[in-house]
DNA sequence: CTTTTTAATGCAACTGAGTTGCAAAAATAG
DNA sequence: CTATTTTTGCAACTCAGTTGCATTAAAAAG
């Protein structure tokens, strides 16, 4: 029932929305086990948000065994929405370092706040 | 002063390290409105941690007028460290959305703890 | 040098996202 | 129906980051 929320499946929502919107159904408590169970289970990621805020959105094509996380996010400056982009992108290899995941945020302005 | 503490140039601490590093030389309050100008003034440069946290580091390239912001860090998920990379990445063209900055987290195991 | 103004610091209280412990409720098993 | 396990609610807590205000230090003006 969480996951219908989602309305568009590349735009993101952050969890303080989630709760906020769930209120009257359930316990903030809940929304975040229930969100971190969705996530191990790979039916949702999640990340983190230009102002530090944990961000859901539905995965495309993630399991349990692997979270394809090297998709980037945009968030907007002004208005503070979050999407996600399909594409994936290329992850500069690092001596020393073995690479499990990645986070690549955007911050700009979005088609609404350009005007 | 505060500047000196970041002895690799390359390695970023969080807020909370330098809060608690400088706690015999300064207030708390104190230690963030220093980052701040100092971010403002493109001495260093900030972003968010694998875990919400804020962290800084040292600025190569940067200046009040123009941030270089599409460095990627590496941060490790066992020890926690965080370092700047040099390189620059490349970011994807997203129609309909200006890009301002990115920020690219690598997260996965760093030299020490991949034994 | 002294006064006035401006900027930098300290402190305490607050905010708000996220967590924890425990009890109550619901679902599942036997 | 009873026993066990899982899910939810609630309240209290933690902790990074912020805010307001008083104090001190530093700069500028006289």
């Amino acid at each position: 029932m969480l996951l219908g929320i989602f309305a568009e499946k590349n735009v993101a929502l952050s969890v303080v929305d989630l709760v906020e919107r769930l209120s009257e159904q359930m316990n903030k408590t809940t929304v975040y086990r229930i969100l971190e169970r969705l996530e191990e289970d790979g039916i949702v990621h999640s990340f983190i948000g230009l102002d530090g805020l944990k961000w859901y959105a539905p995965c495309k094509e993630c399991s349990h065994e692997h979270h394809v996380d090297a998709h980037p996010h945009t968030q907007c400056s002004e208005c503070g929405k979050v999407t996600c982009l399909e594409e994936e992108i290329e992850l500069p290899n690092v001596p020393g370092f073995e690479i499990s995941s990645a986070e690549l945020l955007l911050i700009g302005k979005c088609q609404n706040c350009l005007n």
